[in-house]
DNA sequence: AACAGTTTGTTATAATATAACATATACAAA
DNA sequence: TTTGTATATGTTATATTATAACAAACTGTT
């Protein structure tokens, strides 16, 4: 049966943090941000980011080794993440492009291999920044 | 004037090395393996590394922090990038693809912005694993 | 009550990457 | 030839990111 994901305590403390910020934050920053609520070592914030990772809640930018919380209704698991990256602010934005990830998802190589799974990172300039 | 790129002693032997190799290095394995040569502290690696990927003659592959030289006569820059890792064996390869290049290179959000640059990795099991 | 699974707390340490400073080398311009 | 500029080197120290390992507590079954 699918039910509602339950966060524990220390899961839902570092998906808050993570939800209200404009911009992706790092582990070492979340811990900074939430030791007065009772949290004090980074195995305690890697662990709910693994978690809040696994159930597709955030994302990770690896090029940034960052974390977004993913307002995406459709990555229920983060399998397929597409991201928009401004080199000079460093904006990130999650892209929500059916087209794109239709693309992807059924792309498959020379040799006829398939992959459920991908991470795409553009970068370039934002409006802003143009 | 466009000349061949001329690399540092240094910037050889750490290209050398991740040529040779069948599979991604990464930054401390490569020092291991040339401290014989002079190479002391992990900045002479860094500093290579980051030439070379300037320079184009290798990729990071982002999710392993792991480096690849680049067979693919096309990416004399280092902009666009696409990979194909097996979750289950690790190995990792660089798609040359030039429809997919396309796609992504050409491809615009729904704000109408460009991307000259992007990482693509794709996750599945490859052949042997399948 | 016994259990399996997950979460927590904690200390320690591993792995990845950069700062900062002093020299050295290459090469073109004056 | 010297002066400048850019790049590369060597070195020590440190910052940043992430995991190992162990003991205990909590949750929801059966």
């Amino acid at each position: 049966m699918v039910e509602a994901q339950l966060l524990s305590k220390n899961q839902q403390i570092v998906l808050e943090i993570i939800e209200r910020a404009k911009e992706p934050l790092k582990a070492y920053s979340i811990l900074f941000n939430v030791q007065r609520k009772g949290i004090n070592a980074p195995q305690q914030i890697y662990r709910a980011l693994d978690k809040l990772i696994k159930i597709g809640k955030i994302h990770k930018i690896e090029s940034k080794n960052a974390f977004v919380a993913c307002k995406n209704a459709n990555c229920e698991v983060s399998k397929a993440t597409a991201f928009s990256i401004c080199e000079s602010c460093e904006k990130v934005e999650e892209l929500k492009d059916l087209k794109l990830s239709k693309y992807l998802s059924s792309y498959s190589d020379k040799t006829g291999m398939k992959y459920k799974k991908y991470n795409l990172e553009f970068f370039g300039l934002c409006k802003k920044c143009k």
